[in-house]
DNA sequence: TGATTTAGGTCAAACGTTTTACCGAGCAGA
DNA sequence: TCTGCTCGGTAAAACGTTTGACCTAAATCA
């Protein structure tokens, strides 16, 4: 139906050959009517290459797989959209594989992609996805030699390149902002506990804690685990614990959105009776009738730098692995405030 | 590097063709014994079949295309979302091209998928496209005999299956809505005036003011064009039209968000001195300070489905076109209510 | 004039599969 | 002993490209 490299060179009486070197534009020694010949008739035939036979003997695909959790949340879907404008700029395109943040999905879609023979992949991984099964993922990709960048997660096991985010810098700019105010009871609402970004949120935000000789109070602490449902259960179990806290710090923006619903069910007025910071910054949160202050990162950057750390990769294998980090920024929106009965320190 | 069918062949002394006739489960007459040999060394090279080798032969890719306005708006992530998990279950995938709403990149994005060749496509039209845009797009995918299945758009000019919605039901329901709760003066924020969809959500609106004798007031609807920006200029045309309006009717979500920041900014209250209604009901609208009242749309449905009918179609071009229609249904919340100085009618 | 170069192309193998014939060995039946 | 079948498997073409080696005729050189 669509017409072939074959079909122009019988149409034009030349051969296979000249047909795709015209086409592919070789610094070949054919004449110029030939070459308009060509190219007249390839436009005239509506000439699509086939990229599968192309694929089949020059070994790349111009295809980047993107292994996401959730392509409905707004975190990822602004990740995509960088991943997908980068991409496309340097004529790349993306499979775009949703895992729904399960590991069996994930291991499924990297077979996926290394039978449709990807150039590299852009990942995130799910959290529940590490020791053994974390093994069984490394593995899968060095036998299959499939060049990725992980996005916020390093992990020694798997040879890739990565792409993080200065985690206890972030921490420490929301803590540095609620000492600010004035705040000295702050709940908080962690990520999964194994995490290694965790781990340096919370350092960033006892550091600070610390270093204004505040005292850090460890029950105040609760873990998440990103989704809404668990900021509202989060702040239930701090209102709990000590129902005076007056902010409270949650280590991603869904996870705030279930703050605000739960303080909107028990009356409590933000910022007025209760402080609220976000991280992630995602587009909505200023959209909130208390607009989210949030520890900001650069989320669309974030997907073109991946973008380009894999396509320098794909380009040279023996590039030394990279990590790459990314500073975030404080964004003072509403939902913070100095607590009640009090002004700002200074 | 990744092992081949020959490699398989090779070391169990075997031919190519056996080893490919036991990997596809062929009703071949194989022995247990050889096929049992065969999927032994499989596993122990870690084969992996080579998609573009067997899509150069087979025709078809497992794969669909899915052509894409903007990736990072809450609607299209949703969509995508059911589409991608009902192509996963199909054993499909996908390749996702955001167009970033531009007409070239659709058209770059179509023949990019045409070269890889796609089984088919989904696709979401920009505003743009229309006229000889249209055309030239019609045109293209008639050349190419890829099946497509078109949202939100239905067009005489693609012969394509269309998934769309009930417009005229959807605005009908805000309609009755809010004429039931009392308001006689309300402002609509429209889509671009020459989409069809427009053009049927007006309808529902003037029919059922007609149908309980109140007056509907062309000067109080303004074009916006899904854009938050636009609710919010839309909204302050509106004031200026009639500052004593009641209720404000967006034809999406995203510019009810501006509805709302315009509102905050002149110091409106939700609901008490203005309702809001809106149409999509994406996720986020439930948790803005004022839930919003939303025409519901299945949004991961709607991809779901559209995937069914385009894998139909995969399998089967002769059938007829479809164009599936699906209902949408009001989601009252917080963001109306009776008018101030009224109670509601009934 | 004969040898070389150059311009303009072409041949054929290769990429990793699928698939349609085809083949040979063994066995049953007559 | 021959015919014909079945069982288990193989040969080879085809899919649409790319690419390194090769070819031929004309132009250039000495």
């Amino acid at each position: 139906m669509t017409a072939t490299i074959k079909d122009i060179a019988a149409r034009t009486g030349l051969s296979i050959t000249t047909v795709s070197l015209v086409l592919n534009n070789k610094q070949s020694r054919i004449s110029p009517k030939t070459r308009q010949l060509i190219f007249d008739t390839a436009r005239e035939l509506n000439y699509i290459p086939n990229q599968m036979a192309v694929s089949l003997v020059t070994k790349e695909t111009k295809t980047l797989g993107l292994v996401i959790m959730d392509i409905a949340n707004p975190f990822f879907a602004e990740l995509s959209k960088g991943i997908s404008a980068k991409a496309s700029a340097y004529a790349f395109d993306i499979i775009l594989c949703d895992t729904g943040d399960s590991y069996e999905q994930t291991m499924r879609s990297l077979k996926l992609l290394a039978s449709k023979n990807v150039d590299g992949v852009v990942m995130t991984l799910s959290d529940e996805i590490r020791d053994e099964k974390m093994k069984v993922l490394s593995d899968f990709l060095q036998n299959h030699t499939l060049p990725v960048v992980l996005i916020e997660r390093v992990d020694r096991l798997v040879m890739a390149d990565c792409l993080n985010v200065n985690h206890e810098k972030g921490s420490r700019l929301a803590a540095d902002h609620l000492l600010k105010l004035g705040h000295r009871k702050v709940g908080c609402i962690t990520g999964p506990s194994h995490l290694e970004a965790t781990g340096r949120r919370l350092k960033g935000l006892k550091d600070v804690f610390a270093e204004n000789g505040v005292e850090f109070r460890p029950e105040l602490v609760v873990e998440g685990d990103y989704h809404i449902e668990s900021g509202y259960a989060g702040t239930e179990r701090i209102l709990t614990a000590d129902p005076s806290v007056t902010a409270i710090y949650a280590f991603n923006d869904l996870m705030a959105y279930g703050v605000y619903q739960c303080l909107k069910d028990r009356g409590i007025g933000i910022p007025d009776q209760m402080s609220v910071v976000g991280f992630d910054d995602i587009f909505f949160s200023k959209m909130l009738y208390a607009p989210l202050t949030s520890v900001a990162l650069p989320i669309r950057q974030m997907g073109e730098r991946a973008v380009q750390l894999l396509i320098e990769r794909v380009a040279n294998r023996e590039l030394p692995r990279r990590c790459d980090v990314l500073e975030p920024s404080l964004i003072v929106r509403e939902s913070t405030a100095a607590p009640r009965g009090t002004g700002p320190l200074d």
